[in-house]
This record gives C-alpha cells, structure tokens and sequence, in this order.
DNA sequence: TCAGCGCATGGGG
DNA sequence: GCCCCATGCGCTG
C-alpha cells in the first residue's frame, strides 16, 4: 500500500496516495487502517476497491505481486488491502482467495497465528484451521470488535437466517472483488444453516464504526440507519446494495467445501475491512459492553423495544463485560488491543472434576478455530496472567447440533481458582491474535463492586474484573448502557448492588436462568415512572415526550443519562441552577444546571461550592425555600429520611417481633409522627391498628421482651392466638371431615370441600377461609383487613394469606409460641417485601422510614422534578406491572 | 473401582 | 417444535 496518509477523517484528500481527488462529504470507506479507522477514499476509489481491483488499479507496478498456484491468477500480496486476497500454502506459493475457497485448502491469508495452535501442523488441524484464520474468525484482521455486533446484534426475533448457500452462491460473483475476507463461523457438519452472514449483513450495518463515532461524538446518523437495518431480515438483493455502501464494510460470505463430506463447510465472509477502534474506542464500540444500537435505545427509552426480544442471537449471558482497565490488564502490551469475545458463567459442570467447560455454539463456532471433527484441535489460551494454558477445543455431536467444549480446562480454572459461578472471560489479543481468558470472581465481583460503590463518590459502581482485584474506579469505562444498568438498581434501594452476573456462590445450574431471571425482576422494581425520574437527557439534548398506553416517556436522540434526581430550579438572579441531595447528611446543595450527578451524591462531591463540600456546612435553602420546592410527598419523605437517618444510629437492628414493636414505639412517642412511622396500606385508614399498619418499615428499633405488654406485642400476640385458635379448628375440622368421609365413603368430595364456603357469607365477606368466622370472633385487626378485600381487588391483600394459613399444619404447632412467632416474623418480612415491591407509589412514600435503607424512598424524596407527571401519579399513584419476587411471596 | 469420554436427556427459551 | 446447553449416565480403559 502506497498510501501514506495519515488521519483520514481530518484530510479531505482520498486517503489513496496515488489519488488526490476530494473526499465527498461522506466519504466512503475502504481497508482499515492501523488506528483502527477505516481508509477514507473517494467514490472513485472506493468503487475500484469495492470491485477488489484496487491493487491492479494502483499497485500494477508496485512489488509483490504473486501467482496463484491453482489458477495462475496475478495475485497483488504486499500491501494491506490484499493482505486477505491470497492464502499462503504451506508448502509456498500461494493461492488465490478464490482458489483456496474453491478448493477448501486454505482460507484468505491471515491463517490461524502459530500461537493460537498447538500443532496446526497436523493434517486434521490443517484443515480445520485452512479457509480460516483466528484474525478472521474473529475478525481480528480487519475488524476484530465487529465480530461481536455480528454475534450479538442479531435482528430481531429472528428465526434462524438460514442457508448459506443461497447467499453464498447469490453473492460469489462478489467475493473476488473483495480483498479482505472474514471467517464468520463455521458451518456445522450436520446442517447448513447460517445465522450468521445476514446478522452480519445487518449487524455490520447495525455498528457504528468507532471512526463514526468518533466523528461524529455520537452514534450519528449511521447508527439510526443501521438501528433501523437491524429490524430488518436482510434481504438477499438488499446485499449488494450494501456492498457498494461502504461505510460500514461488508461481510460477504464465502463458499468452501468441507474436505470431509463435502458439504458446504468452512464458510466465511469477504469483509472491507472494519473499523478496528483504539482500546477505547473498542470499547466503547463493543456491543458487549453494551452499546450497541439497539441496547443503547431501550436504555435511552427507558423502556424496551418492541423489536428488543430477539436482538441478540446470544443471550446477554455471554456478553462480555469489560472496562478499559480489564482490557489493558489482559493486555501487557498497551499497544494490544484486546476484543472482548464473550464470557460465560462457569456452571457446576463447567467448574467440576470434569475439566470439560460448554462453550456458547455461537461464541464457539464465531471466535474459536472451525473444527469439522469431533475431535477439535487443541488451542493455545493465555491466561491473564500471561500463562499459556492448552485445551482441546472440540464438539458432541448433539441433535443435530454441536456441542462444544473446551477439554482440559481443570487445571486452568483450579489456578484461577474459580468456582461455579465465577465467570471466564475470552478475549483476543492483537497483534497475535492471541486467545485471553479472563476470569471474573463471583463473589470478589459482588464484593468489591459494593465496596466501589461505598468508596465511589461519584456512586457509579464498577463492576467486571478480569482475573486481578485491580479497583475499577473509572466510570467512564463504562458504557452508558452497563452504568445505567447499574445506577438504576442502585437506585432502587434494594441494596442490590448486583452485578448484571451476580451469582450465587453455589450454583445449581438448572436454575441459572431463573437466577438471572430473578435479577432482572429486581431491576424491574423500579417503575417506568421512577426510571423516568432518573433519565435525563444527555447535555444539550431535549427529550422528545411520547406516550405509551397512556405513560409518557421521555425519548432522547442520544443516549440518556442517569443519575442522581436533583430539582431544576432558577436562581433570583435567573440563573438555571438545581438542588442536589446529599446521599448522607441529606442537605440539599445547589448546583449548576449542567451538572449531571451521579445515583449517589454526597456533599463531598459538591465540588462546585468548595464552602459546602462537607456534610458538615449548613443548607443554604431554608426549610421554607425547601418546602416551596419540593413536592409535599418528596419532602415529607425527605424529612422522613433524615430523621431515619439520625434514628437509626440510636437503634439497633432487629427482626420480627422487635421490629414490630420498634414502630409502634416510633409512632407512639418517636421521633416519627405516627402517621409517618407506620406502613399503611394504602386502605387503611389513619388510627388503624391493624398489624399491617403497625408494622415497622424497618428493622430498626429497640428490642421487646416476651413479657412486653406494649401495644404492639399485644396485638402481635393477639394475632398468635388467633393463628392457634384457626389451626386448632382447621385440624378438628380435618379431622371431622375425615371421619365423615370415613363414615359417608360414597359422598363425593366436593361437598366436603364446599362445606366451609358457606361460611364466607357471613359479613358479607367474600373470603374464602373456613376459619374466617373464628377470625371474625377473634381478631378484629385481621378481619377488617380481610373484609376490605373486595374493592381493592387486583391489589395486595396485605393481610390476608390464605395459602400461607393453609400451610399452618396442626403438626407444627409443636413448636409453641416461639415458632408461632417466627411464622408471624416471616409473614411480617413477606408483607414487607411485597409492600417493597408492589410499586404502589404511596406506599413507597409512606414506607421510607428511619433507617429502612430503602432508597426507593430517597427516590422519590428527590425525584427531578420536570418529570412532571410524576408529581399527578403521586395523587394518582398508577400501579406498573411489577414482577415480584416469587419465592417469598406469600400473598398476591 | 474409578476416571474420563461421549452421547443422551430434558428443561428452558 | 426447534435449539441451546447443563447435566446425567453408560461405556470403556
């Protein structure tokens, strides 16, 4: 290559040397360059090099030029647009891209790096590795990150995009036209399917090339255009459209015959060259991380696409998780560029004696070598730690499909010391193609990610770390996506601080997904509303307000931001300003309307106001000024808070019954007004004494002995007889029913079962508990809670837990007192967590309590305040769909 | 007997 | 109904 150039995007000169034609305002893209940029060339240019003649039109002179030994073709094989038009042989001479495809010897050039192979000398390797090399399996040559968008930026709810062969065939008029070709993934032996090529097809389309990016320092318009390819099945004429287009590169694939069977085997793609950005730029550009098109628009929207379930053709599971400090850590050389490929959760048989870790097909068939046998090949790993380890990649045949496995993984993961649960991490690392594996500790990943988010005043936790405790500090390695995601379950109060891979220590890989499921319902705990409250717009952005089955939404072109509620307000001197609330001390502090705070935000990250940097500085606004600005709810809560806050360091921590008695005695004479200490359903009315609305909101609060006579305990107590009373009915009743089944065999069970439904009538009560009239007798805290089921339907019952008292065995009343306390504790803490989650703004508000924790509440305290509709929801509280944390769930 | 290999099975998406 | 994949389990050395 003749051209010397530097910085294509700054020159408006064709970036070919021998070319001094202008750019066009969108200059079309050729090879990649070493930046990670692509070529800019003119039209003219850029068509030659689109129809692979670049090298004959600009290089017939230049040295290097070859013969293919196979059809005598002239071969150029010295500069980089043709560094993939040839393939070496092994033997010498080289062959033509189209004669090594044809003949299934050898792939474009680039084979597999020595490093990657342990023998690639024996003939079963040859072949497995020929027509394929790691730089274009994974597309380490020309556009190594862009191998992910392929993987995991699948179209939508796509079936399985099939046939190679079609587009193949459709497109080999193309291929010797390309110089650069990709390996995408191999073909399996069993079936001809391919995903991949359309997915690429789109998904090359679907990325903004980091160049793009950083151009435009957004995803610019070519990311909306690819968004909107990525909704589209590709349709095969559509491809050489596509192919002339060249800002993105093309990946067109390939035909080679298995050497075995001669079916359709290793397969790839041409690919232009892509866009292989900086370590940052790859980064930020990774999909994995969360950034692609289609990611970056649920997040943006708050809300997911419609197009959003099929997206990926890999769960996100498998998506890696990098910060730039992983990336560089793997890579010793900071002239590496890592590519994050995927990462997989170890699961029991992964981390077993077994030493057999399942690989992701996908993953495997798009990142590892092509294997047409069975038996794989063995393949070079390094560990982060620079090690070199050496496993046999290989596949099962498995219905219809494969199986692959990575064999020998045991003394690798036992260095790493990982565990089920740990997560490895695969990355490639350029130059060298060499293959990383990373590891990322379940628990160190928890731990030090809550510990970050202690430490971190800017309160955006990091998460994700590859082998080593090396702190992740930076947020700005992170994609807005991966931040957002985080922020938003910090935000939830929940104390999840969860990674998106938190694992269990011991995992039970059967319900891994359901594992993951659960995480993603304590996302869901925050309501569209609440998430609202925490979008907004990137600087100098103005969200476009749209309404969804009567919810506004706010929309940003850009990706929004998340972060800590402030209230916007304007200054006497009319000077846009907003106030932020000190996660701590709880003080509001004024801040410039620019400034886009972290989830959690404390005095001493108030940089702007050195005088008021410290807790410890006095509000500037007056509880009056405050007052005016918040919202009645917001500052009540707020109060709340605070007195929460200074509440909590005079009690201890309790559970059940304490915890009972701890807000009866906050609401009796605490520092919380009643009306404020108790959780009220919203049904219950001011004075109610009903053990839902005594209950504490928190575990806090002095401790009650069993001799306690307060209120609460009395109540609570009564409440235990009452349980009693209804098991000693319920087992007599069994008992009654089973002799009179004895007694009457031939009456149909129906009518036993019936029999107590009369009994609902009483009252007018529509419960379906035989025990009701008991209850009626003794307990009317719980009857009124239960008779007032009726209008509130399709609410929570809060009191009433049928399945929970049908669980009350006469048998387990062994225990006494004490056990009969613990059900009630354990109901208590049920109710607590369906009260947590119901989503039921009000009941949200009135919860926040001293030292819950709960920052659902600090939420709402200080929600922004331009969210406007949030404000008639709180009279109109509107109740989200929220999945519920099943397991716990004693009511419904 | 045991470890490892390779395939089968079945849950979940 | 298909696919993925975690794991079971039988066979073999």
């Amino acid at each position: 290559m003749t051209s010397t150039s530097v910085a294509t995007s700054s020159s408006r000169i064709c970036f070919n040397s021998v070319c001094n034609d202008l750019k066009s305002e969108r200059p079309r893209k050729g090879w990649q360059l070493r930046t990670g940029e692509l070529a800019e060339l003119c039209d003219r240019c850029a068509s030659i090099y689109d129809e692979g003649r670049f090298c004959d039109a600009f290089h017939s002179n230049a040295s290097g030029w070859r013969t293919c030994e196979s059809c005598g073709k002239r071969v150029h094989c010295g500069c980089i647009v043709s560094a993939y038009a040839f393939a070496l042989l092994d033997a010498g001479g080289i062959l033509c891209i189209a004669c090594s495809r044809k003949n299934a010897v050898l792939g474009p050039n680039s084979s597999w790096p020595p490093s990657l192979l342990f023998n690639s000398s024996l003939p079963e390797r040859f072949k497995d590795c020929s027509a394929k090399g790691w730089s274009q399996l994974t597309g380490s040559g020309p556009a190594p990150w862009r191998q992910a968008p392929g993987l995991f930026n699948s179209s939508t709810s796509q079936p399985e995009l099939h046939s190679r062969v079609p587009y193949e065939v459709d497109l080999s008029t193309g291929i010797d036209r390309l110089n650069v070709s990709e390996r995408l993934s191999i073909p399996s032996l069993e079936k001809k399917k391919n995903e991949d090529f359309p997915e690429r097809l789109m998904n090359g389309p679907l990325k903004p090339s980091a160049h793009d990016i950083h151009e435009n320092g957004n995803t610019g318009i070519n990311c909306e255009e690819q968004h909107t390819s990525c909704l589209t099945k590709p349709q095969l004429p559509s491809l050489k459209e596509d192919s002339s287009n060249p800002p993105f590169g093309l990946a067109v694939p390939y035909t080679s015959i298995d050497e075995a069977n001669g079916q359709m085997g290793v397969s790839g793609t041409h690919l232009r060259p892509n866009p292989q950005p900086s370590l940052a730029k790859q980064f930020h550009s990774n999909p994995h991380n969360g950034l692609d098109s289609s990611g970056e628009t649920q997040m943006r929207n708050g809300r997911p696409r419609p197009d959003g379930r099929g997206r990926n053709q890999l769960f996100p599971r498998y998506w890696p998780r990098f910060t730039d400090q992983d990336l560089q850590q793997i890579s010793a050389d900071s002239n590496s560029i890592i590519t994050p490929l995927f990462e997989k959760m170890l699961s029991a048989s992964d981390a077993g004696r077994i030493g057999r870790l399942v690989l992701p097909k996908k993953c495997a068939e798009a990142y590892f070598p092509p294997i047409s046998q069975p038996e794989g090949l063995p393949l070079k790993v390094q560990d982060s730690k620079g090690k070199e380890w050496i496993f046999q990649f290989r596949f099962w045949p498995n219905n219809n499909s494969r199986m692959y496995v990575l064999e020998g993984v045991t003394p690798c993961i036992q260095n790493m010391q990982l565990q089920a649960g740990d997560v490895v991490t695969f990355s490639r690392l350029e130059p060298g193609g060499k293959l990383v594996m990373g590891f990322r500790k379940a628990s160190a990943a928890s731990a030090s990610e809550q510990e970050n988010e202690a430490k971190n005043s800017n309160g955006v936790s990091t998460h994700g770390d590859v082998s080593t405790s090396k702190p992740k500090t930076d947020p700005s390695s992170w994609s807005k996506v991966d931040k957002s995601g985080y922020i938003a379950k910090e935000a939830l109060g929940t104390k999840v601080a969860v990674p998106r891979k938190r694992k269990n220590s011991v995992l039970g890989s059967k319900s891994k997904r359901l594992r993951i499921d659960n995480e993603d319902m304590i996302e869901l705990k925050l309501t569209w509303e609440e998430a609202q409250g925490l979008l907004r717009p990137p600087p100098n952005h103005v969200a476009n307000v749209v309404s969804i089955e009567g919810f506004e939404f706010e929309e940003y072109e850009d990706a929004p931001v998340l972060g800590k509620p402030t209230i916007f307000a304007t200054d006497k001197s009319g000077e846009k300003i907003q106030w932020a609330q000190c996660e701590d001390c709880f003080k509001w502090r004024r801040l410039p309307s620019d400034v886009l705070l972290p989830s959690k935000w404390t005095c001493s990250s108030n940089s702007w106001d050195p005088e008021r940097s410290s807790c410890s500085a006095t509000q500037e606004l007056t509880a009056e000024e405050l007052e005016n600005l918040l919202p009645h709810c917001n500052l009540a809560a707020s109060k709340k808070m605070k007195a929460a806050k200074q509440e909590s360091e005079n009690v201890d921590a309790l559970e059940g019954l304490d915890t009972l008695a701890n807000l009866a005695i906050l609401g009796e004479g605490g520092v919380l007004p009643a009306s404020q200490a108790t959780t009220k359903h919203p049904r219950h009315r001011p004075g109610c004494s009903c053990i839902v609305c005594i209950q504490p909101p928190s575990g806090k609060g002095p401790k009650h002995k069993q001799t306690c006579t307060c209120n609460v305990c009395q109540t609570v107590k009564r409440r235990f007889r009452t349980l009693m009373l209804r098991r000693e009915k319920k087992q007599s009743q069994k008992e009654a029913d089973a002799t009179r089944k004895k007694q009457q065999p031939s009456l149909p069970d129906k009518v036993v079962d019936d029999e107590p439904l009369p009994c609902t009538t009483s009252a007018g009560n529509s419960s379906l508990n035989p025990e009701k009239v008991v209850s009626e007798n003794l307990d009317d805290d719980t009857n009124r809670v239960k008779s007032s089921s009726s209008p509130f339907k399709g609410q929570i019952d809060l009191n009433i837990q049928p399945e929970r008292e049908e669980e009350l065995s006469p048998g387990s009343d062994s225990g006494g007192t004490m056990r009969l306390l613990q059900d009630a504790t354990d109901k208590y803490h049920r109710q607590q967590s369906i009260l947590s989650s119901s989503g039921n703004s009000n009941i949200e508000v009135t919860q926040t309590q001293p030292g819950s924790g709960t920052e659902l509440g600090k939420i709402n305290s200080s929600i922004d305040l331009r969210a406007s509709h949030r404000d008639a929801d709180m009279d109109h509280p509107a109740i989200f769909p929220i999945k519920t944390f099943a397991p716990t769930s004693a009511t419904g």
